[in-house]
DNA sequence: ATAAAATTGGCACACCCGTACCAATTTTCC
DNA sequence: GGAAAATTGGTACGGGTGTGCCAATTTTAT
């Protein structure tokens, strides 16, 4: 593949390529800068936005500080989306022991819309990537068990599956569609409502 | 903008870019040509598939021939949102009146997931342009209507609107993170019978 | 201090992109 | 027939992309 391949016993290592964590600080944080800056920019114009020049120029670093600490635009991607879901986890849980389940499409509606936008567009790109898909599928495990923790059931009653993609779907539909918010909160309440007063699972 | 602009009076048309739908009936079938490829493409391997040239080379047409059919990438990109919308819509409503509202899962297993997968992304990114917004309500709409009519309910009816809602979440989680089957299947059915169990909306 | 390793930053290669341009050809209309 | 309009297909421009390369510099380890 490469014509120009040193053996590769000689130098062990690359020399480039720090892998994940660079071993000096000042390095750690350069790389976290550029992490952060790929959040921003995914966010705001999709990550289509998210290119190695983009990133550098943003957090006032050189081109080659992307290639240098990220070994492909594909890493750097996967970090991004990894944080940002991080990120909406802990955020929607706090919302929700504040307020409450069915105020949550309240906390959409108030919620960076972009930021929004950029989250979901990973995660359909996640259906065509398998590292992104367990990321993917870490969220929605998240997800399950907030809801879970603040019904005081197990993540694998079927109520609070239902609830869950209740939520899942109105969060999606208002972000891309913007359709008037007051449907969603009634269809919210009505389906917590439903959950409560139905059996418990067969 | 353009600095070598003509009088735009004394050519009243730019020769070039015949709108919509061509004059000559060859011209036609080449759109349609296009726009096919245009979808395969966007099946495959997501919008960013979709280019000019490699729709062009699809298609077997030169590659200026994408340029005079489409004003532009966008316009292109929308129009095979819009028939890809369409034909999902007809094949659901085929497959629910066939199998019935619960056997949906299978119909999503059954199909062709790179195609779900362009179609939900086309939907993410519609998000972000007004143009495909109006689509993406068109293929809400549609699937709610699919749903009310099989119900025998009215579309504004809550149960209507929950029965939906939890379809598209697992449609979605099904196509991106491809969990195993089963769950989705019984979360449907058990969302069924408790909307039809309960109360007519207050 | 001195060698080795880590990091920096500038540059360039090869490729793909949307779209404009335009001379030739075909079709339509009178 | 012939003029006007529609279509065709080839080409080129300007710009953005990921990534490889490498000489300089800084930090670390001995």
């Amino acid at each position: 593949m490469n014509p120009h391949q040193d053996t590769p016993k000689d130098r062990p290592r690359p020399a480039h390529t720090p892998a994940a964590s660079p071993a000096q600080a000042r390095g750690r944080r350069r790389r976290a800068t550029l992490l952060a800056a790929a959040v921003d920019l995914l966010t705001e114009g999709g990550f289509a936005a998210v290119t190695h020049r983009a990133v550098a120029q943003r957090a006032n670093l050189p081109l080659s500080a992307t290639t240098y600490y990220f070994a492909s635009r594909d890493q750097l991607l996967a970090e991004a989306f990894a944080q940002l879901v991080e990120a909406e986890l802990t955020t929607t849980r706090a919302w929700i022991t504040d307020h409450g389940l069915t105020a949550l499409p309240d906390q959409v509606a108030t919620a960076d819309r972009a930021r929004q936008l950029g989250l979901w567009e990973l995660y359909v790109h996640a259906g065509r990537d398998p590292v992104l898909q367990h990321i993917a599928r870490r969220w929605t495990d998240g997800c399950v068990r907030i809801v879970a923790d603040t019904l005081h059931l197990p993540e694998t009653d079927t109520r609070v599956r239902l609830i869950y993609t209740t939520l899942t779907a109105l969060w999606l539909e208002h972000v891309v569609e913007q359709r008037p918010l007051h449907q969603a909160r009634d269809l919210l309440t009505h389906a917590v409502k439903t959950a409560e007063n139905a059996l418990p699972p067969p």
